[in-house]
DNA sequence: TATTCCCATAACCATAGGGTTATGAATTGG
DNA sequence: CCAATTCATAACCCTATGGTTATGGGAATA
């Protein structure tokens, strides 16, 4: 499961990837077209990205008719937290908390 | 400069170089000879990591003599931090204040 | 029904990068 | 002074992976 980490950083490392994933974020569901254009690459490329990150949890999609909305899952983000607040050091912190919030958002 | 925060993740993407710097920020300054040990693979590809790992300011070596010692640099995480915090969404959060904290933890 | 649109998959290519062995410079110890 | 040790670099190999074009299936639309 520890291994759900290393999923989320080799998901992350890529720059196409990560900008996907922030624009769902900010700018909530979209469909493969609409994230296509601007993602500065093919919409096949962009297919391929969705579907790592959705093996890695961070998205997910709602297929509707001939359209595909793909939306972020924050939640997926707390292995992320809970390594970096390990390595800062802050076992006892507040990060714990944060952690459960994440985890719960899962929406 | 490229981006510090695509530089962290591409960094940080790899398990080899994220277990280096896990042993450095657990069980502190290390020498080459010492982080070889354990780390499953060989001498110069731990020199190499080591090497990633500086040019991203992750670690910071110290030459004694023959034998050069890392250290882990936690303030370089930084970024991360702040990345997370933006993408979950915790803009107003104490993740500010712990980056700050971080920020000031360069050592 | 025919056509157009959305999306995923297949097949392929090129490069990045992580691994290796070989080697050498610098330092320390006998 | 010679041997051993530490570490970095060089020169490779090989795989993973991110990009492309081509294609096809399912759904909306004319």
């Amino acid at each position: 499961m520890p291994d759900a980490q290393d999923m989320l950083f080799r998901t992350l490392a890529d720059p196409t990837r990560r900008s996907l994933f922030e624009r769902l974020c900010r700018e909530g569901e979209q469909t493969v077209v609409a994230l296509t254009a601007g993602a500065g690459v093919s919409q096949p490329a962009v297919s391929k990205h969705l579907g790592v990150l959705k093996a890695a949890g961070l998205v997910a999609d709602r297929p509707e008719g001939r359209l595909t909305h793909y939306r972020a899952r924050r939640g997926a983000l707390a292995p992320l937290v809970d390594w970096t607040s390990r390595m800062a050091g802050f076992w006892e912190s507040r990060f714990d908390e944060l952690e459960d919030l994440l985890a719960r958002m899962d929406q």
